[in-house]
DNA sequence: AATATTATTCCAAATTATGGAATTGTGAAA
DNA sequence: TTTCACAATTCCATAATTTGGAATAATATT
């Protein structure tokens, strides 16, 4: 427990200051914050000033006209936002488990960040369904054939016209130029293309060249980073620097529509992205197929199209 | 808000109803639970209790005599204890930076596992410092000389007995045989490696080699896992499979150990471990050194170099 | 069978949260 | 420049919630 100052009241229930100072970082006055959860302004006022005292530093200037959040306070509440979601989820019922038992061993190709951030959460839920299956996993970011001889199952980005492989598209995924709100604020948005010579940027090393992957846009265009602030032909590092407010790099929609739905991320230079591209799913069409990869991949076909 | 059953109050401090049924979860008994949190027992009984009506299921057994966590209880609570942490830290002060600014390119290397894990904290952090530094990232699992040639600064498991290079012990690093609680609670703990065989287990693969790489025991001992529940040569992905309970794994200490303080996973085998590698850093004795790489040498060793 | 201990329920008292009213400050309109 | 409308903030009386003592019920131990 804390001492306040006097006049403050002692506000224990600390998940309800952060939801009222998350959404008054989100409004433009602790009015409308207070409109939006159905309490009185009085109330956005004590929860932010209360929380203010806990961090010690301001996290909104303020006056009677209009309220400009702190960039510690953005800070904060890009932070406060996720772990506040995080504990109103686990009031939340999920659905129970069914299914019917495969067993076997299943090998499955796919880039790195969806595998981490699409592909593993429906492999883990596979498994719990089916625990006699054994998913061999490989993730790159290349295209390796000799791999995708050896696969059961691959997802890839791009285009497949190769009468070998039976494809199904799960959905176009974007190439979003992104950035952290910070950055943003630090060094301003992108306005052409061109821009982008004197922002920082991160870049993605294709590991066969050792050189950066060009970022794509319309009309065929295409911008190849040279001086970055980071990079890695790790595209979870590389999102971790971009997350942390490196600089602007290009990555694809399914890794960062989270990030951007709960603001830690801003798209820039929305007019010139490119046509979305394929994300597919694909078996060899090769001899007799078990059922348990046909099985694998309708499942994996369902859980992850996007309608 | 919601509505109650007769003679159950309202609790809209979720976060202190998490608080007592974590306590109460690793309590013998719910008196000694509202010991630990200077409350009284009622409080723990009506915070358990709303709880169950929340989530819809009980979380303990339990009469006058002793509790017992469900097992839904168990899940509920590591995932619990888990965001709770995440959100009392937003409420914990942190120290502000501090340092002078370096610029230029700094190729850098290390196990991928590592890198996300305990590098990329200190690298975010010295970009921060030295916002001009541009951070080159290689991460990958196998020794691969060609790429020791073309980088800076190198962190790497085993041994360095090179003269080429100045290398500097950050840590030693153990070799732990874990597994998620629900999994052992599931099929019980191995008393020894032969125990192994039937019991669940999950791989990383060498990608050079498409093998999986064999587990390595007390006096020279090795195991190697034939039929696994997932393999990948991605660490990061096998880490999530035995989070999930897929399977045992032997994992570095240093990928593991914030999951086994926080109960996430427990250690098994514990006494036929290997004794510990070495983790070092290093970089290569050729030529004058620019004082950036020296200096961001240091910086790592600093950071990453446990007392 | 008796006893000690703990979970649970009830209830009065204590504590906290709340919004109306008033005050203060600020930008826009006259 | 003055006036006005609006919102942030403070104060205070009231409402709502939380609290622990007391009582009850249940259970393992003696």
């Amino acid at each position: 427990m804390f001492i306040s100052n006097l006049n403050v009241t002692v506000m224990l229930n600390r998940l309800e200051m952060l939801r009222i100072f998350c959404t008054a970082a989100e409004s433009r006055s602790f009015k409308e914050a207070a409109n939006r959860l159905g309490i009185s302004p009085q109330a956005v006022t004590r929860a932010v000033k209360e929380l203010e005292q806990l961090q010690g530093e301001l996290l909104f200037h303020r006056n009677t006209r209009h309220i400009q959040v702190t960039q510690v306070g953005e800070k904060f509440a890009l932070i406060a936002k996720e772990r506040l979601r995080a504990v109103d989820e686990l009031f939340q019922t999920s659905a129970p488990n069914s299914g019917n038992e495969l067993q076997g061993r299943v090998r499955i190709a796919a880039p790195v960040g969806f595998g981490h951030k699409c592909l593993m959460p429906v492999l883990l839920e596979l498994s719990t369904i089916h625990p006699q299956l054994d998913i061999d996993l490989t993730l790159s970011d290349e295209r390796v054939d000799v791999v995708d001889e050896k696969i059961d199952i691959g997802i890839r980005i791009g285009f497949m016209r190769d009468s070998r492989f039976i494809a199904r598209q799960l959905a176009k995924t974007n190439m979003y130029v992104v950035a952290s709100p910070d950055l943003i604020n630090r060094v301003g948005r992108p306005a052409s293309i061109v821009d982008l010579n004197h922002l920082p940027v991160t870049g993605l090393v294709d590991r066969n060249t050792g050189r950066l992957w060009p970022w794509v846009f319309s009309m065929g265009r295409q911008w190849t980073p040279s001086i970055t602030r980071f990079r890695s032909a790790d595209s979870e590092a590389e999102l971790m620097s971009v997350q942390n407010g490196l600089g602007f790099a290009q990555i694809p929609d399914f890794l960062v529509q989270d990030l951007l739905r709960q603001e830690k991320l801003v798209r820039v230079l929305e007019e010139v992205e490119p046509v979305p591209w394929d994300l597919y799913i694909y078996r060899p069409q090769r001899g007799p197929v078990p059922q348990r990869i046909r099985l694998v991949f309708d499942h994996l076909v369902s859980r992850l199209s996007v309608h």
